[in-house]
Parts: C-alpha cells; structure tokens; sequence
DNA sequence: CGGAAATTTGACCAATTGGAAAAAATGTTA
DNA sequence: TAACATTTTTTCCAATTGGTCAAATTTCCG
C-alpha cells in the first residue's frame, strides 16, 4: 500500500546550496534531481515527519529515521547530509501550506463567513495533518532556533497583513473592536489545540466522545464561541 | 468543596519502591529525609525544570542538568536515581498546581465572574510559570507515555466534575449553550498560548508590542472573546 | 572529639549517537 | 553492452549518553 501522498514537500526543483554542504553527495551543484532522488527524498520526509513529531528535533535520531523509511543510516545521509537538513526543510515547507488559509483570507469579503470558514479551515487542518502540527509546535516549544527568522519575517508580515484587513472590517463595524492580533493568536490555539493535544482531549472526553466526531463538536463549539461568546442571548 | 489531589506519585515524605528501585541511595526505606536531601532536590528539581521545559524529556541529557544545578552528575544520581525520576516528579507536582485555578470554580458563583476569573488566573500562570506549561505542553506532544493515566484518571474526574458545574449555569440561562468540555479546552488553548508560543507570539508582535504589555492585552482580548464574540455588539 | 552515616568525587562502562570513507552494486545512456 | 554516474552497503569512528561503583570527603550527633 503505497504511502498516502501529502505532497507538501518540493514545492520547486530542488532548493540546494542552502549554506556549506560539507560534502556534495546527491547533489552535485547543477546537475539535475534524477527519479530516484525524487522519490527517495519523498520517502525519506514522509518517514521524518513521523519520527520529528513524536520525538522533537534532538529525540529524534537518524537511525530511526532510516528505519521509517526503509533504508540504511548511509543510505539517508546519502540523500540528506545532516539532521538538521530534513528538519528544516519538513519545517519550511510545512509552514507554508500551514499558513495557506491565513494567506487567504479576503479583505473584499465578509468578516463573518471569512472568519468562520478561516476557523473551520484551520480545524481541519488539525484534523488532517496533526504531525505537521506538532512538529511546529515542537520547534515553537524550544524556541525555534531553527525557524526564528522566518517567524520575525514572513510570517510577520502575513499577520501584519491580514491584521489590517481585520482592522479594516472593525472601522466598518463589521466586527467587534478588538486586538486582531490576539484574534489571530487565539484561532491559532484554539484549532491546533486539537492535534497538540490530541492525548489529552481524548483523555479527557473519554471512549464515547473522544472519537472522530470531537471535531465536529469542537467545530460547532469554536463557531459559537468566535461568534456570539459564551454570555446567554439575551446578554449578549 | 474538598481540593481534589492529583496524586500520581507519593506526594508525601519520600516516593519510594515505585518501580525497581536500582539501588536504595539516598532514600533508605524509612528512614527520614535530611536536611541536605531537601535542599539539594529543590535545586536539582528548579535545574531540571529549565533543562526539561527548553530541550523536552528526551533532548534533555542528566549532565545539563547537574550542570544547571551546580553538582556532578553521580551527585545529581545519588538524589534521584534515575533521569525518568526527575521528570516525573517535576510533572506531578506541576500538575498539582497548574489545575488550581480549575478546582476553585465555584458552582455556587456567578458565571461570568467565574469564568472572567479562571481565564485571568489561567494566563497568570502562563506568565508567570511558563516553564511548566512548556514542560507539560512537551510532553502532551510526544502523546503523553509518562502521565496518560493521570489524565485519565484524576484530570478526567475533575474536569468532567467542572463540565457538569458549566453546564448547571446553562440550565439556569447564566450561560449560552455550548459543549462545556470544548469551553474548558478553548481556555486552556488561548491562555497556555502565550507560554507556550512564545517565541512565535513576540515575533510577530515585533519590538514594540511583544514587551510584557502583551500579557495585559490578551487579557483585555479573551475577555472579549469569551464573554461576547467578535460580532459587533448590535448583531451579538 | 570520634565514629557512624550521609554526601561527593573520580574513574569507569556499555550502548548509542551523528557522521565519514571507500568499496560494492546498480542504473543509465550512448 | 560497455563505460560512466548514481546509489547502496560495509566498516568504522569519536563523542555523548545514562548509569555504576568504590573510594574519599563531609556532616551529624552523642
């Protein structure tokens, strides 16, 4: 049964001469990626995105890796010179489709369906690829040595971004005045809460409610509560 | 209402004969622990706590920690005996105060006082605790292998008990209908956030506003958010 | 003080770690 | 199919890991 594709990696060619390769193994400057290295790679990130998310960058050893993906520790290392290369580039490329909803997000449009599809697409997203999820929060949990300069750039602009058209919608008085950038954040806990702490919300919901359908309620629950809040009616 | 003990290790004198206890160093059955033996296990346990809250169980090795606790690592080792030790014990007690807030909900309250209080106290903790929530946040990742029992067993109870409370209010109409567990989750999502994410959090709030002011604005923020939404008040 | 108990140290160990080197095997292409 | 490039394996290594142990040192208490 072939591994169900994510097709999240190798958004291009082949990004390389990143920084000093210490020795040019599979990627001789220039000459092109050839099938197997393609597919290999595939492998490779498939199975380091399993074994990254359980265990953190530094709990993670390469032999496991290899394990996961079927091959030998040389073998790997063949494909991807250091560790450190296929966490960061699981990283990048995962921050970038993680971020597609966020990006999508349109001033043109109504707050209301935005937002609440905005949710609805991050819940998904929990639900769909909670070991991206975790691999991210992992990184954010150590203080992302790793990523820090992606978080202070692009994904400061895009949030720059997107908490001006907010803004935009709140002079309209198309939404409550309120911090859009704590909006932001608490969409972000709320929704990825689902597939950091899976554990615990089963834990806690139990057999009966722990299955797949808590995301449904979770759903139902984040719409109303991002609406309306939790004061009754007649308050509100 | 009596405090209900979280209680996964001996919270009294001395946690002993749990496992296979490899040699009887500094906890000799029975007899009580000096002076020295207290001192020096609050040193180890406030240097494990950094060491385990920055690299996660597994990143963390017990040399680091000696180090951050000023002490050789047979030293460290004859106080606590192994590195699982050390780990579990800074989660139970962390445990025991990170579920406070929870416990003092009072049923007999108003809610939106109640609530209002609980999400206060709850981003307090993440202000002024935040390795600890890291540290549990680390491990609820890595799908919880060291307390999976706790919570199922004393976190289910006391958070299935506060539900019922919820739930009390919205019958009376205190408090719009909603799922009680996924309240309670939302909660800790948006608060724990700000410990947790913290590095992300300051990034894209930049120089100017990632300063400590962040924490009086979320707070400002998720009182909004809870009591009322994001809806502008005439649609609320 | 003096002896027993508690504490600390230094030396040590087997297993695991990330990674290197080169030979062997395989794939590709003219 | 032969020559060449790519891929894989085998062997190896130095550093680090969690943990042990006996000897040395310090603390405690009558």
């Amino acid at each position: 049964m072939p591994p169900i594709k994510v097709k999240m990696l190798d958004s291009g060619p082949a990004p390389e001469g990143d920084e000093a390769a210490p020795k040019a193994r599979a990627r001789s400057r220039g000459k092109p990626t050839t099938r197997i290295q393609r597919e290999k790679r595939d492998v490779i990130l498939e199975a380091a995105l399993d074994v990254f998310s359980e265990k953190g960058f530094l709990g993670a050893t390469i032999d496991q890796i290899a394990d996961a993906a079927g091959m030998s520790k040389p073998n790997l290392l063949y494909y991807f010179p250091r560790k450190e290369e296929i966490y960061k580039r699981l990283m990048t490329s995962m921050l970038d489709i993680w971020l597609q909803p966020l990006r999508e997000i349109d001033s043109v449009g109504d707050p209301v369906p935005e937002i609440r599809s905005y949710i609805r697409r991050k819940l998904e997203m929990s639900r769909d690829f909670p070991r991206q999820s975790r691999l991210f929060a992992g990184e954010m949990l150590q203080g992302g040595p790793r990523i820090v300069d992606v978080l202070e750039g692009d994904l400061k602009s895009l949030v720059d971004e997107k908490a001006k058209v907010l803004e935009g919608w709140m002079d309209a008085g198309k939404l409550r005045r309120t911090d859009p950038y704590h909006l932001i954040f608490s969409i972000w806990a709320t929704t990825q809460h689902y597939a950091d702490f899976d554990v615990q919300v089963r834990a806690v919901l139990g057999r009966d409610r722990g299955g797949e359908g808590r995301f449904e309620d979770a759903a139902r629950f984040l719409e109303t509560l991002f609406m309306h809040g939790v004061l009754p009616p007649r308050q509100g």
